[in-house]
DNA sequence: ATTAACCATGTTATGATATAACAAAACTTT
DNA sequence: AAAGTTTTGTTATATCATAACATGGTTAAT
Protein backbone atom coordinates (compact mmCIF):
# COMPACT_ATOMS: atom_id res chain seq x y z
CA UNK A 1 0.00 0.00 0.00
CA UNK A 2 1.45 3.45 -0.99
CA UNK A 3 1.79 6.67 0.62
CA UNK A 4 -0.35 8.52 -1.61
CA UNK A 5 -2.18 11.86 -2.05
CA UNK A 6 -4.94 11.36 -3.76
CA UNK A 7 -8.75 9.80 -2.08
CA UNK A 8 -8.45 6.48 -1.64
CA UNK A 9 -11.54 4.88 -3.15
CA UNK A 10 -14.52 4.56 -0.08
CA UNK A 11 -14.64 0.71 1.99
CA UNK A 12 -16.63 -1.56 -0.67
CA UNK A 13 -18.43 -3.23 2.37
CA UNK A 14 -21.69 -4.72 1.82
CA UNK A 15 -24.31 -2.90 3.99
CA UNK A 16 -26.39 -4.60 6.94
CA UNK A 17 -28.67 -6.70 4.48
CA UNK A 18 -26.45 -7.74 2.12
CA UNK A 19 -24.01 -9.25 5.15
CA UNK A 20 -27.19 -10.73 6.49
CA UNK A 21 -27.79 -12.33 3.26
CA UNK A 22 -24.48 -13.74 2.48
CA UNK A 23 -24.17 -15.00 6.04
CA UNK A 24 -27.55 -17.16 5.90
CA UNK A 25 -26.46 -18.56 2.50
CA UNK A 26 -23.33 -19.18 3.87
CA UNK A 27 -25.85 -21.56 6.70
CA UNK A 28 -27.31 -22.86 3.76
CA UNK A 29 -24.20 -24.07 1.78
CA UNK A 30 -22.60 -25.67 5.12
CA UNK A 31 -26.04 -27.46 5.48
CA UNK A 32 -25.55 -29.43 2.12
CA UNK A 33 -22.26 -30.17 3.21
CA UNK A 34 -23.05 -31.82 6.53
CA UNK A 35 -21.50 -28.37 8.36
CA UNK A 36 -22.53 -25.86 10.99
CA UNK A 37 -21.70 -22.53 11.01
CA UNK A 38 -21.12 -22.05 14.71
CA UNK A 39 -20.94 -18.99 16.83
CA UNK A 40 -17.34 -18.73 16.61
CA UNK A 41 -17.27 -19.07 12.42
CA UNK A 42 -20.29 -16.94 11.91
CA UNK A 43 -18.53 -13.73 14.31
CA UNK A 44 -15.77 -14.37 12.06
CA UNK A 45 -16.87 -14.50 8.56
CA UNK A 46 -19.12 -11.44 9.48
CA UNK A 47 -16.12 -9.63 10.40
CA UNK A 48 -14.15 -10.60 7.06
CA UNK A 49 -17.17 -9.76 5.15
CA UNK A 50 -18.08 -6.51 6.94
CA UNK A 51 -14.70 -5.54 7.03
CA UNK A 52 -15.03 -4.99 2.87
CA UNK A 53 -11.33 -5.84 1.95
CA UNK A 54 -8.25 -7.90 2.70
CA UNK A 55 -8.26 -8.75 6.97
CA UNK A 56 -5.11 -9.78 8.53
CA UNK A 57 -6.21 -12.63 10.75
CA UNK A 58 -4.46 -10.59 13.75
CA UNK A 59 -7.04 -7.67 13.33
CA UNK A 60 -9.98 -10.44 13.20
CA UNK A 61 -8.36 -11.32 16.66
CA UNK A 62 -8.76 -7.92 17.78
CA UNK A 63 -12.04 -7.43 16.77
CA UNK A 64 -13.91 -10.89 17.67
CA UNK A 65 -14.54 -9.72 21.15
CA UNK A 66 -16.20 -6.32 21.76
CA UNK A 67 -13.42 -6.32 25.08
CA UNK A 68 -9.83 -7.77 24.54
CA UNK A 69 -8.87 -9.47 22.34
CA UNK A 70 -9.57 -13.84 20.93
CA UNK A 71 -7.04 -16.36 20.97
CA UNK A 72 -5.03 -16.83 18.23
CA UNK A 73 -6.34 -20.61 18.05
CA UNK A 74 -9.69 -19.40 17.77
CA UNK A 75 -9.57 -17.40 14.70
CA UNK A 76 -6.92 -19.34 12.93
CA UNK A 77 -9.47 -22.46 13.23
CA UNK A 78 -12.17 -20.45 11.91
CA UNK A 79 -10.35 -19.05 9.04
CA UNK A 80 -9.33 -23.03 8.23
CA UNK A 81 -12.59 -23.77 8.21
CA UNK A 82 -14.51 -21.03 6.65
CA UNK A 83 -11.78 -21.31 3.97
CA UNK A 84 -12.10 -25.09 3.12
CA UNK A 85 -15.72 -24.44 3.08
CA UNK A 86 -15.14 -22.10 0.08
CA UNK A 87 -16.74 -18.89 2.26
CA UNK A 88 -13.49 -17.02 2.42
CA UNK A 89 -10.12 -16.85 0.43
CA UNK A 90 -6.76 -15.97 1.94
CA UNK A 91 -4.55 -13.72 -0.35
CA UNK A 92 -1.43 -15.27 0.08
CA UNK A 93 0.76 -12.16 -0.78
CA UNK A 94 -0.97 -10.53 1.88
CA UNK A 95 -1.54 -13.01 4.52
CA UNK A 96 -4.96 -11.53 4.48
CA UNK A 97 -8.82 -13.04 4.22
CA UNK A 98 -11.28 -11.98 2.24
CA UNK A 99 -15.24 -13.24 1.99
CA UNK A 100 -15.96 -14.94 -1.16
CA UNK A 101 -18.87 -13.35 -2.79
CA UNK A 102 -20.23 -16.31 -4.65
CA UNK A 103 -19.27 -19.39 -2.49
CA UNK A 104 -22.07 -21.45 -4.13
CA UNK A 105 -19.76 -21.80 -7.25
CA UNK A 106 -16.55 -23.94 -7.36
CA UNK A 107 -14.05 -21.59 -8.09
CA UNK A 108 -10.42 -20.91 -8.06
CA UNK A 109 -9.50 -17.74 -6.21
CA UNK A 110 -8.68 -14.89 -8.30
CA UNK A 111 -7.72 -11.35 -7.20
CA UNK A 112 -7.05 -7.69 -8.63
CA UNK A 113 -5.27 -6.23 -5.96
CA UNK A 114 -5.14 -2.52 -5.61
CA UNK A 115 -1.10 -1.16 -4.38
CA UNK A 116 -2.06 1.85 -3.54
CA UNK A 117 -5.27 1.86 -1.44
CA UNK A 118 -5.52 -2.15 -0.71
CA UNK A 119 -8.33 -3.09 -1.86
CA UNK A 120 -9.00 -6.39 -3.37
CA UNK A 121 -11.31 -7.52 -6.31
CA UNK A 122 -12.22 -11.26 -6.77
CA UNK A 123 -12.50 -12.12 -10.78
CA UNK A 124 -14.91 -14.32 -12.04
CA UNK A 125 -15.46 -15.98 -15.22
CA UNK A 126 -11.58 -16.93 -16.32
CA UNK A 127 -11.32 -19.86 -18.83
CA UNK A 128 -8.90 -22.22 -16.59
CA UNK A 129 -8.47 -23.82 -19.70
CA UNK A 130 -5.06 -22.74 -21.36
CA UNK A 131 -3.59 -22.99 -17.76
CA UNK A 132 -4.76 -26.82 -17.24
CA UNK A 133 -3.39 -27.63 -21.08
CA UNK A 134 -0.24 -26.12 -20.19
CA UNK A 135 0.28 -27.87 -17.03
CA UNK A 136 -1.21 -31.19 -18.72
CA UNK A 137 1.73 -30.58 -21.29
CA UNK A 138 4.28 -30.88 -18.27
CA UNK A 139 2.73 -34.07 -17.22
CA UNK A 140 1.15 -31.64 -14.30
CA UNK A 141 -2.50 -32.65 -12.73
CA UNK A 142 -3.64 -29.33 -11.65
CA UNK A 143 -6.41 -29.01 -8.90
CA UNK A 144 -6.15 -25.63 -7.35
CA UNK A 145 -5.04 -22.03 -9.22
CA UNK A 146 -4.51 -19.28 -7.34
CA UNK A 147 -4.09 -15.74 -9.11
CA UNK A 148 -3.26 -12.80 -7.59
CA UNK A 149 -2.51 -9.33 -10.15
CA UNK A 150 -0.96 -5.85 -8.58
CA UNK A 151 -1.50 -3.02 -9.90
CA UNK A 152 -4.09 0.08 -9.10
CA UNK A 153 -7.57 0.27 -9.15
CA UNK A 154 -9.78 2.54 -11.02
CA UNK A 155 -9.53 5.10 -8.19
CA UNK A 156 -6.11 4.87 -8.02
CA UNK A 157 -4.87 5.21 -11.27
CA UNK A 158 -3.09 8.92 -12.20
CA UNK A 159 -5.94 10.92 -14.95
CA UNK B 1 3.49 -31.52 1.41
CA UNK B 2 1.12 -35.27 1.54
CA UNK B 3 2.26 -38.42 3.55
CA UNK B 4 2.45 -40.89 0.65
CA UNK B 5 4.13 -44.27 0.17
CA UNK B 6 5.35 -43.54 -3.27
CA UNK B 7 9.02 -42.77 -4.05
CA UNK B 8 9.23 -38.62 -4.75
CA UNK B 9 10.58 -37.85 -7.83
CA UNK B 10 14.22 -36.91 -7.20
CA UNK B 11 15.83 -33.58 -7.15
CA UNK B 12 16.09 -30.99 -9.66
CA UNK B 13 18.58 -29.19 -8.61
CA UNK B 14 20.80 -28.06 -11.54
CA UNK B 15 24.55 -29.91 -11.83
CA UNK B 16 27.23 -26.99 -11.18
CA UNK B 17 28.46 -26.60 -14.26
CA UNK B 18 24.73 -25.20 -15.00
CA UNK B 19 24.72 -23.67 -11.83
CA UNK B 20 27.95 -21.57 -12.74
CA UNK B 21 26.19 -20.70 -15.94
CA UNK B 22 23.07 -19.34 -14.21
CA UNK B 23 25.51 -17.60 -11.90
CA UNK B 24 27.45 -15.84 -14.60
CA UNK B 25 24.11 -14.86 -16.32
CA UNK B 26 23.45 -13.11 -13.30
CA UNK B 27 26.11 -11.00 -12.67
CA UNK B 28 25.44 -9.97 -16.77
CA UNK B 29 22.09 -9.13 -15.94
CA UNK B 30 23.26 -7.06 -13.35
CA UNK B 31 25.61 -5.55 -14.53
CA UNK B 32 23.06 -3.65 -16.97
CA UNK B 33 21.05 -2.45 -14.20
CA UNK B 34 24.23 -1.31 -12.62
CA UNK B 35 23.83 -3.67 -9.77
CA UNK B 36 26.07 -6.09 -7.91
CA UNK B 37 25.94 -9.70 -7.21
CA UNK B 38 27.96 -9.20 -3.93
CA UNK B 39 29.39 -12.32 -2.42
CA UNK B 40 26.56 -12.55 0.11
CA UNK B 41 24.27 -12.09 -2.50
CA UNK B 42 25.92 -14.84 -4.48
CA UNK B 43 25.99 -17.15 -2.12
CA UNK B 44 22.22 -16.37 -1.13
CA UNK B 45 21.57 -16.98 -5.26
CA UNK B 46 23.56 -20.38 -4.96
CA UNK B 47 22.05 -22.02 -2.91
CA UNK B 48 18.94 -21.46 -3.86
CA UNK B 49 19.61 -22.57 -7.37
CA UNK B 50 21.30 -26.10 -5.83
CA UNK B 51 18.21 -26.20 -3.59
CA UNK B 52 16.59 -27.38 -7.29
CA UNK B 53 13.22 -26.48 -5.23
CA UNK B 54 11.38 -23.86 -3.20
CA UNK B 55 13.74 -22.98 -0.29
CA UNK B 56 12.32 -21.57 2.76
CA UNK B 57 14.41 -18.65 4.34
CA UNK B 58 15.42 -20.14 7.65
CA UNK B 59 17.06 -23.14 5.30
CA UNK B 60 19.12 -20.66 3.79
CA UNK B 61 19.53 -18.96 7.47
CA UNK B 62 21.06 -22.21 8.30
CA UNK B 63 23.11 -23.07 4.69
CA UNK B 64 24.35 -19.74 4.32
CA UNK B 65 27.56 -20.60 6.79
CA UNK B 66 29.27 -24.13 6.52
CA UNK B 67 29.61 -23.31 10.79
CA UNK B 68 26.76 -21.94 12.40
CA UNK B 69 23.88 -19.73 10.87
CA UNK B 70 23.53 -16.36 9.72
CA UNK B 71 21.59 -13.67 10.92
CA UNK B 72 18.07 -12.97 9.31
CA UNK B 73 18.36 -10.01 7.62
CA UNK B 74 21.62 -10.92 6.09
CA UNK B 75 19.21 -13.80 3.86
CA UNK B 76 16.44 -11.29 4.18
CA UNK B 77 18.45 -8.35 2.55
CA UNK B 78 19.11 -11.02 0.12
CA UNK B 79 16.45 -12.26 -0.76
CA UNK B 80 14.91 -8.94 -1.28
CA UNK B 81 17.54 -7.67 -3.81
CA UNK B 82 17.54 -11.25 -5.89
CA UNK B 83 13.82 -10.96 -6.15
CA UNK B 84 13.87 -7.28 -7.22
CA UNK B 85 16.04 -8.65 -9.84
CA UNK B 86 14.30 -11.11 -11.63
CA UNK B 87 17.00 -13.69 -10.31
CA UNK B 88 14.61 -15.74 -7.77
CA UNK B 89 10.93 -15.65 -7.10
CA UNK B 90 9.03 -16.03 -3.79
CA UNK B 91 6.28 -18.31 -4.05
CA UNK B 92 3.70 -16.79 -1.71
CA UNK B 93 1.28 -20.32 -0.64
CA UNK B 94 4.98 -21.41 0.42
CA UNK B 95 6.46 -18.95 2.07
CA UNK B 96 9.74 -20.50 -0.44
CA UNK B 97 11.72 -18.78 -2.76
CA UNK B 98 12.98 -20.33 -6.06
CA UNK B 99 15.41 -19.66 -8.77
CA UNK B 100 14.22 -18.08 -11.83
CA UNK B 101 15.63 -19.70 -15.01
CA UNK B 102 15.13 -17.35 -17.39
CA UNK B 103 15.94 -14.00 -15.42
CA UNK B 104 16.87 -12.17 -18.56
CA UNK B 105 12.92 -12.41 -19.79
CA UNK B 106 10.83 -9.87 -17.78
CA UNK B 107 7.98 -12.06 -16.67
CA UNK B 108 5.00 -12.47 -14.28
CA UNK B 109 5.56 -15.68 -11.88
CA UNK B 110 3.67 -18.56 -12.32
CA UNK B 111 4.37 -21.95 -10.65
CA UNK B 112 3.14 -25.57 -10.92
CA UNK B 113 3.42 -26.80 -7.19
CA UNK B 114 3.34 -30.23 -6.19
CA UNK B 115 0.65 -31.11 -2.87
CA UNK B 116 2.76 -34.33 -2.88
CA UNK B 117 6.91 -34.03 -3.45
CA UNK B 118 6.71 -30.33 -3.03
CA UNK B 119 8.56 -29.66 -6.19
CA UNK B 120 7.77 -26.49 -8.09
CA UNK B 121 8.08 -25.88 -11.99
CA UNK B 122 7.80 -22.24 -13.64
CA UNK B 123 5.55 -22.63 -16.12
CA UNK B 124 6.60 -20.03 -19.29
CA UNK B 125 4.76 -18.38 -22.10
CA UNK B 126 1.17 -18.10 -21.07
CA UNK B 127 -0.80 -15.43 -22.94
CA UNK B 128 -1.68 -12.86 -20.02
CA UNK B 129 -4.09 -11.23 -22.32
CA UNK B 130 -7.27 -12.47 -20.88
CA UNK B 131 -6.15 -10.99 -17.67
CA UNK B 132 -4.96 -7.65 -18.90
CA UNK B 133 -8.50 -7.59 -20.66
CA UNK B 134 -10.22 -8.98 -17.48
CA UNK B 135 -8.63 -6.15 -15.08
CA UNK B 136 -9.12 -3.58 -17.81
CA UNK B 137 -12.34 -4.36 -18.11
CA UNK B 138 -13.06 -3.53 -14.42
CA UNK B 139 -10.78 -0.28 -14.48
CA UNK B 140 -7.93 -1.44 -13.26
CA UNK B 141 -4.42 -1.50 -14.31
CA UNK B 142 -2.50 -4.81 -14.17
CA UNK B 143 0.73 -4.42 -13.26
CA UNK B 144 1.86 -7.81 -11.80
CA UNK B 145 0.92 -11.45 -11.87
CA UNK B 146 1.18 -14.14 -9.74
CA UNK B 147 0.15 -17.80 -10.42
CA UNK B 148 0.33 -20.67 -8.43
CA UNK B 149 -1.20 -23.78 -8.93
CA UNK B 150 -1.34 -26.59 -6.93
CA UNK B 151 -1.88 -29.82 -7.86
CA UNK B 152 0.15 -33.38 -8.30
CA UNK B 153 3.37 -33.91 -10.30
CA UNK B 154 3.90 -36.87 -13.38
CA UNK B 155 5.52 -38.75 -10.37
CA UNK B 156 3.66 -38.08 -7.82
CA UNK B 157 -0.10 -38.87 -9.57
CA UNK B 158 -1.65 -42.38 -8.98
CA UNK B 159 -0.50 -44.91 -12.12
C1' DA C 1 45.72 10.56 -1.58
C1' DT C 2 41.79 12.54 1.22
C1' DT C 3 37.41 13.35 2.04
C1' DA C 4 32.58 13.00 1.44
C1' DA C 5 28.85 10.43 -0.11
C1' DC C 6 26.75 6.32 -0.82
C1' DC C 7 25.84 1.57 -0.55
C1' DA C 8 26.19 -2.79 1.70
C1' DT C 9 26.71 -5.48 5.82
C1' DG C 10 26.74 -6.62 10.88
C1' DT C 11 24.15 -6.77 15.12
C1' DT C 12 20.56 -6.57 18.49
C1' DA C 13 16.12 -6.62 19.31
C1' DT C 14 11.47 -7.23 18.34
C1' DG C 15 7.30 -7.57 15.53
C1' DA C 16 4.00 -10.39 12.86
C1' DT C 17 2.10 -14.72 11.53
C1' DA C 18 0.72 -19.37 12.75
C1' DT C 19 0.41 -23.96 15.04
C1' DA C 20 1.11 -27.90 18.59
C1' DA C 21 -0.69 -30.13 22.36
C1' DC C 22 -3.81 -31.15 25.67
C1' DA C 23 -7.97 -30.08 28.61
C1' DA C 24 -12.76 -28.95 28.88
C1' DA C 25 -17.24 -28.34 27.03
C1' DA C 26 -21.03 -29.13 23.83
C1' DC C 27 -23.44 -31.69 20.81
C1' DT C 28 -24.96 -36.60 18.78
C1' DT C 29 -26.10 -41.10 18.78
C1' DT C 30 -27.32 -44.94 20.97
C1' DA D 1 -27.36 -41.38 30.78
C1' DA D 2 -23.27 -43.29 28.61
C1' DA D 3 -20.15 -43.29 24.83
C1' DG D 4 -18.39 -41.20 20.94
C1' DT D 5 -17.49 -37.15 18.22
C1' DT D 6 -16.78 -32.41 17.25
C1' DT D 7 -15.80 -27.93 18.79
C1' DT D 8 -13.74 -24.70 21.81
C1' DG D 9 -10.51 -23.00 25.53
C1' DT D 10 -5.85 -22.41 27.06
C1' DT D 11 -0.96 -22.31 27.34
C1' DA D 12 2.98 -22.34 25.13
C1' DT D 13 5.90 -22.03 21.33
C1' DA D 14 7.21 -22.31 16.43
C1' DT D 15 7.89 -19.82 12.21
C1' DC D 16 8.48 -15.83 9.28
C1' DA D 17 10.15 -11.09 8.78
C1' DT D 18 11.75 -6.29 9.73
C1' DA D 19 13.19 -1.93 12.46
C1' DA D 20 16.90 0.59 13.94
C1' DC D 21 21.36 1.82 14.35
C1' DA D 22 26.40 0.85 14.06
C1' DT D 23 30.21 -0.44 11.08
C1' DG D 24 32.74 -1.24 7.02
C1' DG D 25 33.81 -0.83 1.92
C1' DT D 26 33.51 1.50 -2.69
C1' DT D 27 33.25 5.25 -5.57
C1' DA D 28 33.96 9.70 -7.24
C1' DA D 29 35.13 14.49 -6.70
C1' DT D 30 38.39 17.35 -4.95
Amino acid sequence: MKDCEHHHCPTHAPDASMTDELIARAQTLLKTQGEKLTQGRERTLRLIIEGGGPLKAYDLIARFHPDGSAKPPTIYRALGFLEQAGLIHRIESLNAYVACLTPEDSHYAGFLICKCCGHSEEIQGIDLDIFDMKAKALGFAAEEFRMEIFGLCQSCQPQ
